[in-house]
DNA sequence: GCCAACGTTGGC
DNA sequence: GCCAACGTTGGC
């Protein structure tokens, strides 16, 4: 069982625009970064991942499911591009913000903070814990 | 709005 | 196969 994070401006698709699609989700469509597809690749049905909000907001506002596993992406015929689909599974009661994320010791080796251009990445079963608790989501 | 970091492209 | 140029992302 792997934990996952999904990066997503809100002004382009946000949490809200997730939630409204319900139990029948969405692709996660767009992504055209080799690294990034690869680890949606690895995914498996039923694994859990966050939704962070980029840009203005840069928190994690709420726990996604993947739905269905990697497939070509209907927005490109190009076949290097592929996605999952995820759906909405329970939105932050306290959105985790980056500050938080970055003035955590324990938190410090997150590829969200590593990396921060990479929009689909790995999350450690410790680092999915913890921020679970921090914004009270069931985890 | 700026800029650093990074990934991709294309010429050689 | 290298590397310069360029485009994009995302934090600040």
């Amino acid at each position: 069982m792997s934990f996952w994070l999904f990066k997503s401006e809100p002004s382009t698709w946000s949490w809200e625009d997730q939630v409204a699609k319900g139990d029948a989700g969405e692709e996660w469509d767009g992504v055209r970064n080799y690294q990034a597809r690869n680890f949606m690749r690895e995914m498996k049905v039923g694994e859990r991942g966050f939704f962070y909000h980029s840009q203005k907001e840069r928190a994690v506002v709420g726990t996604v499911e993947v739905i269905a596993e990697a497939h070509p992406d209907s927005k490109t015929d190009d076949p290097r591009w592929e996605c999952v689909d995820i759906k909405a599974v329970q939105a932050a009661k306290r959105p985790v913000t980056l500050d938080q994320i970055k003035d955590d010791p324990r938190l410090s080796e997150m590829v969200l903070v590593k990396n921060s251009r990479l929009s689909v990445q790995p999350v450690t079963e410790a680092e999915w814990r913890l921020i679970c608790d921090l914004a009270g989501l069931d985890p």
